[in-house]
DNA sequence: CGTTTGCTTGATACGTATCAAAGTTGGTGG
DNA sequence: CCACCAACTTTGATACGTATCAAGCAAACG
């Protein structure tokens, strides 16, 4: 079990282009850990222990507010990484990481991960390809919550997370998005809140656009959301 | 006047840790440029062709949208980087890059760079530490676009920017920025319209939080604004 | 000067938040 | 297996923030 986690890890971006000598060095920086569904890796705040590297699961990242409004930046799927940015600058995380099902993760510590770069500049490199990805993520979601109404980011959020956890739907036609999701985390992704995040949905639903199955959402047109995603 | 230019980019972050001999090697590679204001250093859209370091000026990076509406994501000064992303994943500029007023940049064409931070692990990690800075700033413009109201964005983003570009005020009391922006700009930096953003800085002008000086906005009460920014 | 560019103000419309209440679902224990 | 509870979803009525459209004004500029 653990050992099958390691290979998996092992053909993971980061670790990719390691030679196997390489690796028997790295491996021994790495830990495996278990969290249950709805359970926090860290919190918004907290000092930057380790690198976390999904091996299976879901993560989603939520940006707290002074108030109580919560925003969902980001979710993550296996062979990504978690706390790098707090990781690499030593200032606390600036995200919680709050596991959607339950996840496999494999650890770095904070010090080891230093000595590693250092030693294989491979990695360093993929951590800085790494980096912009999400830099580009970030980016166009600010555009999105900057210029596009409710209906327009929904679609972008689901039309996102088809390609993170994106699955044939196990009855009939569509694609299903199956990850667990609830319309709380669908407003928290897009800036809204859930009574309006429920609405366009309806709606979507009602066009034809989506349709829900135990729990999941299942994108029946892909165009249709395509063009509402990029405003008529 | 280029030598002077060349001493001033050793010491950015990217090259301070280089040594004396490693920074000879490196500066074969640099070129300088100088634009006036308002034009482009590149296109969204373009091929990534070159890094630049900001020597002196201002530059905003815009991302454009399929209909009119732009967004300005960051405004960078001296010292930062620019097209950094692009450069090192190899795909477009994910954003256009204009010029505030004047400015002087030092360029370092993609094959080289990439030469580079093979050859000097430091350039590498620094590169790291950037990118880790902007995904933190653009983390907390998400957020700030999801969940504060136009208010609340304003009074951040011209706390940001005193930060970018602070100078005491040439007459009188209060923290002028001394960088050239229009109303539009600080709509697009904050996702609203135009009229929406003067009728913000009218009010905060009105009620002795800002002052207007030959074109520059003063903030003088930064408390006040500060509390604004936190949502009351 | 006239023309452009940026600033300002007002009236109105629309999207979305907010508040309230009821319906649905899945899980737990009797 | 059913009853119950908590969490989540749904719908409706209303209020508010902000966009939009329109028009006038000021300053910069060739």
């Amino acid at each position: 079990m653990k050992r099958e986690m390691m290979k998996a890890v092992r053909t993971t971006p980061l670790f990719r282009s390691l030679s196997d000598g390489d690796w028997r060095d790295v491996v021994r920086f790495l830990h495996g850990h278990c969290y249950p569904a709805d359970s926090y890796l860290f919190f918004q705040g907290d000092p930057p222990e380790a690198l976390y590297i999904i091996w299976s699961g879901r993560v989603k990242l939520v940006r707290h507010t002074d108030q109580g409004r919560d925003v969902v930046v980001t979710v993550l799927g296996p062979g990504q990484l978690i706390g790098e940015m707090a990781v690499f600058d030593g200032r606390p995380y600036s995200m919680t990481a709050v596991t959607l099902e339950e996840t496999a993760v494999v650890t770095i510590a904070r010090n080891d991960l230093m000595t590693l770069i250092q030693r294989y500049p491979a990695v360093s490199f993929e951590v800085i390809l790494e980096l912009n990805r999400r830099l580009r993520l970030c980016t166009e979601l600010v555009r999105s919550l900057a210029v596009d109404r409710v209906e327009q980011r929904i679609a972008r959020a689901l039309l996102r997370l088809k390609d993170l956890g994106g699955a044939p739907a196990p009855d009939g036609e569509g694609v299903m998005i199956d990850i667990h999701l609830t319309r709380q985390d669908i407003a928290e992704m897009t800036g809204t809140t859930v009574e309006t995040a429920i609405r366009v949905m309806s709606r979507f639903r009602k066009e034809g656009l989506i349709r829900n199955y135990k729990g999941r959402t299942i994108l029946l047109d892909i165009k249709g959301l395509e063009t509402i995603a990029r405003g008529k």
